[in-house]
DNA sequence: TAGTGGTCTAGACCACCTC
DNA sequence: AGGTGGTCTAGACCACTAA
């Protein structure tokens, strides 16, 4: 296979903890420390490559945070049963995401205008009904190509009537755009659906197409909502992906 | 509001990283350090709630961490501009998640054969085409209520021809029971997608209803694929949520 | 040059677990 | 009682940044 470094080089640019870390990860990988049995004390770890105890406990605090390892007071390290069964999936902001694809991506506004809110929305943003709201709806494309259809719903701020157009138009901009509170909690869900004749047609897809639903929820410091946004993500375009345990 | 307790108590048992954590998210939720400023430094932190450096770090850490705060070398520790557009969408274990959910979760396994390898099998799992797979479908139940389809294409180990049924039948636990070894690595890829006649009957819905479909590929230490398995959701009944910023 | 965060050390005390 | 991980300290040196 390959040379192992089963020390540490104390003179290298490679912070020790983190020679450390990738040392005890490939031991375990290699079988030396099999999943419910415990890795040596820190202490042992610490005089065994020759340095102090806060840095070993840096590199397996990082061990623990992947998993892969879990510390218990009084008893040892365990090395974990990796556990596959629970997933985190990261969904980034779309721009970003399609540009480290290599993807250019774009966007354009279909409609901005105010509106007294119906009662659903009242509901969301916690307004009274018929209060004015400022309502958007844009596609996202990536290379020419719809992607995402995006609606929101924004707390209407007496002091900014304004409704100028913003190159990137996640919500959490548009929220700051014309309001002047800076959201601090945001809630998603994310969920699935089948879109409508409107919706497949703005997306270019066969209506009833399958799609990803992904609401969001901005809260200011008051615990007030600020904003609330409605995203369409082309089923047959995207998903989401996850990588657990020891990768190189 | 309510009362503040800007200092550390060090007679506490709450640890003086964790007090030290909670008031700076109070500070910056408060508006002391707005996003795009700096805190404090961490020397001058420490001279101020009277704890040593280190302690200021780790507090630090764990703010970064969950992305409040982001240290930058030689110049200071900034206050994030959340970015909310940046989620994490977690996907844990069927069967915790409904017992978390006070909802009692069970299984009934459909099927389980061997079969001889098609071309897309034997692609997925890198073994020859025509060799023997283990084969198994099963719907998980939520209050006796199907929620999952689940089929599961597993590397055939000579040692162990037995097909018994599991109680929580995760595809890692089929792969250890069924083949000697523990993967080590997963790849997850969370999709939308419409459901067949077959499909929706079993999970009792209208055909070509939305669903998510989660699959997934287990590595031994190898890097060799040992399991792979596709799971459907009901796009009715589950949905994921995030949170994001600073919650209570 | 002065200040910042990043790393590392050699101790210390504690709560917890096991024998 | 002895070993374990959890916390904390008071220093130290470094690389980086900005004036």
């Amino acid at each position: 296979m390959e040379m192992d470094n089963l020390y540490i080089d104390k003179s290298s640019v490679i912070p020790a903890y983190y020679q450390l870390m990738k040392l005890l990860e490939h031991r375990i990988r290699r079988g030396d420390f099999k999943p419910g049995e415990t890795l040596p004390s820190e202490t042992e770890i610490a005089e065994t490559y020759g340095i102090s105890r806060m840095t070993v406990r840096r590199a397996i605090s990082e061990l623990s945070s992947k998993k892969i390892v879990s510390p218990q007071k009084g008893k040892g390290t365990y090395v974990s049963l990796p556990k596959f069964n629970e997933t985190v999936f990261e969904l980034n902001d779309f721009f970003e995401d399609m540009k480290k694809k290599g993807i250019k991506p774009s966007s354009r506004l279909i409609e901005a205008k105010h509106l007294p809110a119906d009662k659903i929305i009242a509901e969301k943003l916690q307004i009274p009904e018929n209060t004015k709201y400022i309502f958007f709806r844009s596609i996202l494309y990536a290379d020419e190509e719809p992607l995402v259809y995006d609606t929101k719903y924004i707390v209407y701020a007496k002091q900014r009537p304004l409704l100028e157009e913003l190159s990137n138009p996640s919500l959490q901009d548009v929220v700051m755009a014309h309001n002047n509170k800076i959201p601090i909690k945001s809630l998603r869900i994310l969920q699935v659906t089948t879109l409508t004749e409107q919706e497949s047609f703005l997306l270019n897809v066969a209506p009833m197409s399958a799609a990803f639903l992904v609401e969001q929820l901005l809260y200011d410091q008051n615990d007030k909502p600020v904003g609330w946004g409605k995203s369409l993500y082309r089923g047959d375009r995207y998903q989401l992906t996850s990588r657990g345990g020891i990768w190189y």
